[in-house]
DNA sequence: TTAATCACG
DNA sequence: ACGTACGTGATTAAT
């Protein structure tokens, strides 16, 4: 006596349905996952509701089967099955694995067949069988002990048919479903039938007769001359269509059912696979089940005896701050581990334990971080120089995929399933309530989090290395995160004096500015308002709009200068808005973050862009104005802070064409660049086919847009708004460039051609960006994609090469024992501070490093100056 | 918290 | 036809 609960399930029926039943998502890394996401609900909801002791899903073999020697069109006429799908049908197999769900395929049969000869078995042996397809034709297999459900809308809403329901749906029993098929035949399937013979037809010549034999037998008796035609002409096309829609229920399988024996799943393993395809409600549901016990005790020891610790030779170590910004937080103290034993280090510990800090010191002891470059700048404010720094969390999830938002060890642990870690928000609280949490609470979170970057290293290395990007991540990147960390911690000399100076000119001007538009107006409004502007602009004073925005009108710059010679209060309201930009982003902006040192102290986010590039914060020392003289004005704040010290400024020029000129093995402009010429004024000569003194400003400034514009992925939209020309005459340029450069049209295509077979671009060194949307169908998204595929591995590789520049030159400072201090990277530019007497020196090595830093096809070139402040290395 | 604006490469 | 140039961060107003 068997009481087996077997649920067969009919693999590729229910993986289209659940594709076409739901939208094409993607994850982060542009895999299509709506099939896999749709079957595995479907799983989750029948495995609750059934509770199966065996499972199978059965799979069509190939093409051909043993229905297509009878008919050769079996099936035929049917669309391809899109790449979409097929794509996630391995993801699918590997998930089942993970279910530790038993699969089978048999050549030259159908999943039909496999599950209508496994479920003949189970129903003799007294099993329940449970047949789960998005397939009608699989409702002639159910039985008192068999029932079939069919996926009726969406794809957790099944129908149930059992032979009650077909005998109340039908009025026939399953066993007659084939005869039905074999009259009315099946479209999907290419079965022909009776050519008139549909649904009701059939039907009710199956309540009469009973199968297709007793009808033909019957023939003469059958009312209705034209279906008594039709029947005698097709009869035989109605046998092998009856012939066709039968499910094999004796296939020659290899497997019986005790291997259909269902354990349960591989937690651990499915949660992975969740992981990977990023099913983030698919991981909450399953949480529960882990987290409905305590979260895991860890065991952090916390030491109180300066002398009684004695760290391992290979440790994970995670310095504990409160504060986001190492540059200006207290430590709490250090969670160490060397995998085996956790302890905590408090503050005050750390700094009286010469063990400790030798330990720390010691380029021999490895260390591995969750952050290195916070490690190292934390540390080195309180005098300690760390060494060994041998693994980085945030910068190996951050090139393994620069999407990752990496916001503390808790978000990355969670990502990786990990180690139970609170956010850190969590433990210190937030906004008004934020406060330091008792000690023990500490070292359980700083120990947790040593813990996670301790078992997440393998994880991600193995994946570095599997990209070929661990020579991006180890050679480049975090050497680099030492020397950043060094340059934020030296900081900038901020003259504060310089700055109120400015200030009180800019106070001035703006007040006068006030005045005078508040006249023109006719009354007082915040000038700041984009939303008072707009109604003083466009309502008061009748002008009219150009451009609108979400919320109103549009007072951009752009939009506000064409509307200049309309009415004079525009010129005003635009020096203002510079003026205003100018005092309270940079005077007053600048002037809250000098340090007590009379340094500015900015960070380099080094894990952030989705580029390759840095981005600085707190403040931002990368865009201070230049490009109009009363904010270039601000960089004469920025000096040395040693007397007799000078800025020394090395800027790479036209970096990302060089990049494009290699990567692009366009013949023209590397001739260009090798030749010395100006790019602009050359691209000039050639689109407008004139020479070197035909070249009218008009037409270099053109060049020069359209050089931007093919960076940036052109589009003529894009480049009729640079230029303030039509977009038809925007689009003419790019042919006539593109036409006059074949190899950049050439890796324009090829790039976007890559991005979409492999889901990501690359730099030169290898780093990644996830397109998912290149393949998106909204043309938005797409195009998007396609010019970030065009303009990211430039923008990316002229960060590397800067990156390595950076490297060469800190080695090169020491070798060559310099005073000399890197203090900013501006993307392509390169600003240190220097005792005179080097100078000299630093005109000879730092083009000379900067332009090796790596070899292109293309010359690098890189010009310097020096000043006694920024303002005056020009 | 979001949108608009504007500073940089 | 679709609506945009690529990559950032800080400030302000308004929700």
């Amino acid at each position: 006596m068997s009481k087996n609960k077997i649920v067969l399930l009919d693999g590729n029926s229910l993986a289209y349905r659940a594709f076409f039943a739901l939208p094409l998502l993607t994850n982060d890394t542009g895999i299509h996952t709506n099939a896999v996401y749709g079957f595995t609900m479907m799983l989750q909801n029948i495995l609750e509701e059934e509770k199966p002791t065996h499972l199978l899903v059965a799979w069509d073999a190939g093409k051909t089967t043993f229905r297509h020697s009878t008919f050769s069109e079996y099936k035929g006429g049917r669309q391809k099955t899109p790449p979409e799908l097929s794509e996630q049908f391995p993801y699918l197999r590997k998930l089942l694995d993970a279910y530790r769900i038993p699969q089978y395929e048999l050549d030259q049969y159908e999943a039909d067949d496999i599950i209508g000869t496994l479920s003949k078995t189970g129903d003799a042996d007294g099993s329940e069988v449970i047949i789960i397809s998005g397939d009608k034709d699989l409702t002639q297999l159910a039985s008192d002990h068999t029932t079939v459900c069919i996926t009726r809308k969406g794809i957790t809403d099944l129908e149930k048919y059992t032979p009650a329901h077909i005998m109340e749906k039908y009025g026939i029993a399953p066993e007659q479903i084939i005869d039905m098929k074999g009259l009315m035949g099946d479209a999907s399937d290419n079965i022909p039938g009776v050519p008139g013979v549909g649904e009701k037809t059939a039907l009710k010549l199956l309540k009469e007769y009973g199968t297709v034999e007793k009808v033909y037998e019957s023939l003469d008796a059958v009312s209705g001359k034209k279906l008594k035609e039709n029947l005698t002409e097709h009869e035989e096309q109605a046998f092998m269509s009856k012939k066709l829609a039968t499910i094999e229920v004796n296939a020659p399988l290899t497997i019986s059912i005790k291997d259909l024996n269902y354990p349960g799943p591989d937690e651990d393993h499915v949660k992975a696979i969740y992981e990977e395809l990023k099913f983030k409600t698919l991981l909450e549901k399953m949480a529960p089940q882990t987290e409905s016990g305590p979260i895991e005790e860890i065991d952090v020891q916390i030491i109180t005896d300066p002398e009684a610790f004695d760290p391992a030779d290979v440790m994970a170590i995670h310095v504990e701050m409160m504060d986001e910004n190492y540059l200006a937080s207290d430590i709490s103290g250090i969670g160490m581990t060397d995998g085996n034993q956790i302890v905590f280090v408090p503050f005050e510990v750390m700094m009286q334990s010469d063990k400790l800090k030798a330990w720390l010191l010691d380029e021999q002891k490895e260390k591995y971080t969750s952050d290195s470059k916070a490690t190292f700048a934390s540390l080195l404010r309180q005098g300690i120089e760390v060494n060994g720094l041998e693994f980085d969390l945030l910068l190996a999830t951050y090139i393994a995929n620069p999407s990752s938002s990496y916001t503390d060890v808790a978000s990355v642990a969670k990502e990786f399933n990990y180690v139970e870690i609170q956010p850190d928000e969590v433990v210190y609280g937030k906004g008004a309530k934020k406060a330091m949490p008792e000690e023990r609470i500490l070292a359980d979170h700083a120990g947790r989090k040593a813990q996670a970057v301790w078992k997440l290293k393998p994880i991600l290395e193995e994946k570095l290395r599997e990209n070929e990007q661990f020579e991006l991540y180890r050679e480049l990147e975090m050497p680099l995160a030492k020397i950043l960390g060094k340059m934020e911690s030296t900081g900038v000399k901020t003259d504060l004096g310089i700055l109120q100076q400015i200030g009180i000119e800019l106070s001035a001007k703006l007040s006068e500015l006030e005045s005078i538009i508040y006249e023109m107006a006719g009354q007082k409004f915040n000038i700041n308002s984009p939303k008072q502007l707009g109604e003083i602009l466009f309502e008061k004073i009748g002008l009219t709009p150009i451009k609108k925005t979400k919320t109103g009108y549009s007072t951009a710059a752009d939009v506000l200068e064409k509307l200049e010679s309309e009415h004079e209060i525009i010129g005003y309201i635009l020096t203002y808005r510079q003026l205003g930009k100018l005092n309270s982003t940079y005077i007053e902006g600048l002037s809250k973050e000098i340090h007590e040192d009379g340094k500015i102290h900015t960070r380099f986010q080094q894990a952030l862009t989705q580029t390759g590039r840095l981005s600085s914060i707190n403040p931002n020392l990368q865009n201070i104005p230049i490009r109009l003289e009363e904010g270039r004005k601000i960089r004469a704040a920025f000096v040395p802070s040693e007397p007799g010290w000078y800025m020394f400024a090395a800027d790479y020029s036209q970096i990302e064409l060089r990049v494009l000129a290699h990567m692009s093995e366009d013949e023209k402009m590397i001739a260009a660049f090798r030749e010395g010429e100006d790019i602009h004024t050359k691209t000039a000569m050639d689109v407008f086919g004139v020479d070197k003194d035909g070249v009218s400003s008009d037409m270099r400034r053109t060049a020069k847009a359209v050089n931007f514009g093919i960076v940036y992925g052109i589009s003529d939209y894009g480049l009729s708004q640079s230029l303030n020309i039509t977009r038809k005459e925007a689009g003419k340029f790019i042919d006539t460039y593109l036409a006059t450069f074949p190899g950049v049209k050439r890796y324009m295509e090829d790039i976007v051609t890559q991005a979409k077979m492999n889901g990501y671009v690359v730099t030169m060194m290898n780093r990644r960006r996830y397109l998912p949307d290149i393949t998106s169908s909204n043309f938005n998204l797409r195009s998007f994609a396609e010019r970030t595929a065009m303009n990211t591995p430039i923008q990316g590789t002229a960060a590397d090469i800067i990156k390595k520049a950076m490297i060469d030159m800190d080695a090169r400072l020491k070798a060559e024992n310099l005073q000399t201090r890197m203090l900013l990277q501006v993307h392509d530019e390169l600003i240190f501070e220097a005792p005179e007497n080097e100078i000299e020196k630093l005109k000879e090595i730092v083009p000379e490093v900067m332009e090796s830093a790596l070899t292109l096809d293309v010359p690098l070139k890189v010009e310097w100056a020096s000043g006694l402040s920024w303002y005056e290395t020009k």
